[in-house]
DNA sequence: TCCTCTCTATACGCTACCGTATGGTTTGTG
DNA sequence: CACAAACCATACGGTAGCGTATAGAGAGGA
């Protein structure tokens, strides 16, 4: 995972993972039926990490819908582990326009991040159709964000902040 | 370029090429000094079509700032052309997180786009800081929507609607 | 002690590429 | 026509990677 959040699925070769983590290709095998396997293995856990872990634990400890909201926004730029989770996610979103369970386990984690969003503006007073619009909204700038690397910190922390205090509102002009 | 946008940069073969286009590679090196070279002129190419060209004509066509923004933003409903262009786009954006060259493209294209939205945002009245506030937003959102085939195309479209509704008015609750 | 289960290492054959060498074909021009 | 420039094809050597075969090594139980 590491090796794909650095670069690309396509760089994720058996050999280099032996000689990388001091063992041999016939230690890999034994591990792993082959590469595709691993390949599915890593979709996987990065689906199970993506998904269930972060939203459960922010359920326990955030009861505050609209703090829940800034939490999530915030993933972007924490460092450490998240920003190695950024990285990988990244990697398998390129890998998913070519592979179809790729495809599959992006979406299946858009989903489960967008509708999370969804209940979280809703237990805040909205009705569906605008709890949709400001979750796609944020999860849209969140990705942005996410991307835009070469904008300074300071810009896109305060991107985020502005537009979260504006979706927690209850009403926006043009509505 | 078909092969990128279909794949990725690391599909992108001399010899498959080849074959494809039913040369030889003898012939392919004739016109390229080597692979890279080759991948060096897919980026120019690509950064000149997504900027230039492009941008010259919406200003003539288009006087009309506001329009000229509906039109950025409805750029990946086009079919097509610019369908293939957006997944070359994608496939750079991919590219760009491991190499030095693609990532310097994609930040100046970035920035040459984000620059023709502030100033359609200031045309229309806003200072400085309110029309790249909002010309990010428009852009962030353009790309989420690129990226989300999942979502019905009238879904997708309607959020662009709404967004660009409501950022081409004058003033915006929570400033 | 010996045997089995789990895990690791080395060696092999095979394919897909890269880039080079070298010669052949077409096309334009004096 | 002759001949050079532009272009294309075939053959070669080399590397990186996949998956398989096969032979250990260590650990725990009968």
């Amino acid at each position: 995972m590491r090796v794909m959040a650095d670069s690309s699925v396509e760089q994720v070769r058996v050999e280099k993972l032996a000689v990388g983590l001091k063992a041999s290709k016939g230690s890999f095998y034994w591990h792993f039926k082959d590469r595709h396997a691993l390949l599915d293995a890593v979709l996987d856990e990065w689906q199970a990490r993506s998904t269930l872990a972060v939203q459960e634990r922010l359920i326990r400890d955030e009861p505050d819908p609209a703090r829940r909201i800034a939490r999530l926004m915030e993933l972007p730029f924490h460092s450490g582990a998240a920003a190695r989770a950024a990285d990988l996610e990244l990697a398998i979103m390129g890998w998913a326009r070519r592979s179809e369970a790729a495809r599959a386990a992006v979406g299946r984690v858009d989903a489960v991040r967008t509708d999370y969003l969804i209940a979280q503006f809703e237990s805040l007073g909205m009705d569906r159709e605008e709890a949709e619009w400001r979750a796609h909204q944020a999860y849209a700038l969140l990705r942005y964000v996410a991307q835009r690397t070469d904008l300074p910190m300071a810009a896109r922390q305060a991107m985020v902040a502005r537009l979260h205090a504006r979706l927690t509102q209850e009403s926006v002009a043009g509505r």
